[in-house]
DNA sequence: TTCTAATATTGAAGCGGTTCAATTATTTGG
DNA sequence: CCAAATAATTGAACCGCTTCAATATTAGAA
């Protein structure tokens, strides 16, 4: 593999000049770049990057932390998100790799993994996702002064760069549009655990319900722990709500798999969705595009979100801006076949 | 940041005894191994990984080329493969950068990218998938003699590494499951297009009709070509056969978002899904497990195959073997509620 | 105790780039 | 035509690790 040093002797120059032909080709005279090019095309050189990332500090390469779990099919949730950090990191040229790191391990040793990935100069930058509540990684990030853009808010009052997608208007609107259908039963069925967003969400339908003036019964509301089996732990809800005396009309899901758990519950109790009961469910995915009625979701924009946070952090990495930058993104209430009107 | 320097001044040691400790701990005394450790610890080094990549002349990474769209949600189909990718490169120390090279450049350009991606020395190995006929980029790493694994065969006579799921068993199984059905009006429809497994897939097709003894009609199979909108080929492909004078019963449609079409297609004709006609979708997405009725699929195991592949590469990049290894995954044939017998 | 063999440790020489102060070449203006 | 200003080029020093021949230490055998 030829080196800088074998263009540097071919051409005639240093090989300090190379590398300017390379990093600042305005610093050399047109000619000497001219003959240096033609060198570099000449005899194959590609620079080494190692060496490259070694000298300058920098590897113009960013990481996104990528949920590790062995229930793989939970994670197309990232496909969208992954699409627009890909495309950002390509055009601005920059690297992805996605690490791992795993689930239950100590929080120390989790700790120690990130420290581990950041300090050993791997990458320039972090995408972090899904925060969780008090993140110990969002502290431990800003203690080391380390560049990294959140995927979701904290709670934590520290200034941080993030991108969010706005949950509570989201579902706010969705229980308007319930409303705007005469419904006022309007179950919920959220995620508890401890990330940042499961509040939101919810927030979203207190603030929804209170705006339309009505009531919350918390019978109608059900928090769910995080199970491997979201599916199962939707349907079975679904039907607990159905066998309640006053039971919901319309029900919002917070998270796709729980929904299609929930559409399955409404189905197993005899019920039509649609028709019988009205479906919200936040985050739309293939499935409640193809389902059968289509299910009326509440969409991300995943992908723009992908975009604006490489952007943001890549923005970081090269630009060092004093000021943190955060962005609010709006979702969309996507109306399908799966809610209707009460008369 | 510390160095190896400060840990071996620290220590007491010289520097190749502290990089003995980390990189070959056997050569070293255990009461200076401890030492070392200790210090290691107390001034919470890490080593730089670009110098060691520089160095070393290895960088424990591996790279999977990941199809750069601006069609975000066609991409689902990665999500399990990356799990099991994820999942190996954790166990085994690996790194995994997700390289993204533009579609629509010249060939003679993407084959600049690929060499400039190995040249560059950032990678140790690299992962293709979907292999086209006659492929160059598989020319082209061979002949660099990269280390390299494809997610799919290839037509070309090369000896290289690859995994693949048997499509062509697959279909074949399809088939001769709808024909213990009764049917024997049996349509397909496939991607043709320059994807070496649309062959495999076309191939189980007239292999299991050969083996049913049913003669095959040809004009009940349809290729299409790949497409933007691949739900609105499979819809209109479906209708058309559904209107031929002698209409097929069964249909098997070699992708899932052309399946997705096909079943709409269906039902805008007004027939039912597993009534009026058999539908089975080779590759199984959320979709055809959720649909209603569930659409009876043919499983690839991606999530194994992403394992495999990247314990194959790693393993060709650690032991340097001289033989290329190759492996078939068998699918599954997933009965569900979308092919009724004919009585 | 002495000699040999095995074991531990050392540190200079890379790995292949970037940087920047110093040097040399070229322009410019008087 | 010359000095000063400007532009272009040079190459040593450095980035932080691994490697390996050379050297020092220890253990074992005689």
């Amino acid at each position: 593999m030829p080196t800088i040093n074998d263009v540097a002797k071919k051409a005639g120059v240093s090989l300090g000049t190379v590398s300017n032909v390379l990093n600042n080709p305005g610093k050399v005279k047109v000619e000497t770049r001219e003959r240096v090019l033609g060198v570099i095309r000449e005899i194959d050189f590609i620079p080494n990057l190692n060496a490259r990332n070694l000298s300058r500090l920098r590897t113009d390469t960013i990481t996104l932390i990528y949920p590790f779990s062995k229930r793989p099919r939970k994670e197309h949730y990232y496909s969208d998100l992954l699409a627009g950090i890909i495309e950002t990191c390509f055009t601005k040229n920059f690297k992805l790799v996605l690490s791992s790191l795993p689930e239950a391990v100590s929080q120390e040793e989790n700790l120690r993994a990130y420290a581990k990935l950041v300090d050993s100069g791997a990458v320039d930058g972090v995408i972090l996702t899904r925060p969780e509540v008090d993140d110990p990684i969002i502290q431990l990030l800003t203690e080391k002064k380390q560049n990294f853009v959140v995927f979701g808010r904290s709670n934590l009052s520290m200034d941080f760069s993030w991108v969010d997608v706005d949950a509570t208007l989201g579902i706010e609107q969705a229980v308007r549009y319930l409303s705007k259908l005469n419904h006022s039963r309007i179950a919920y069925i959220g995620t508890s655990g401890n990330y940042v967003f499961s509040h939101h969400r919810f927030e979203g339908y207190k603030k929804g319900l209170l705006e339309e003036g009505i009531q919350i019964d918390f019978d109608l509301i059900v928090h769910t722990l995080e199970s491997d089996d979201e599916i199962d732990t939707g349907s079975n809800q679904m039907i607990k709500l159905l066998q309640l005396p006053n039971p919901p009309k319309a029900v919002i899901v917070a998270g796709s798999q729980l929904a299609i758990g929930a559409v399955k519950g409404v189905e197993k109790f005899g019920y039509e969705v649609g028709k019988d009961i009205s479906v919200i469910c936040f985050d739309d995915a293939d499935w409640s595009l193809h389902y059968n009625p289509p299910i009326t979701a509440i969409r991300q924009p995943l992908y723009d979100a992908g975009k604006m946070i490489a952007s943001m952090l890549i923005e970081c990495i090269l630009d060092k801006p004093s000021e943190k930058s955060q962005m609010l993104l709006e979702p969309e209430l996507i109306i399908r076949e799966s809610c209707c009107k009460i008369e």
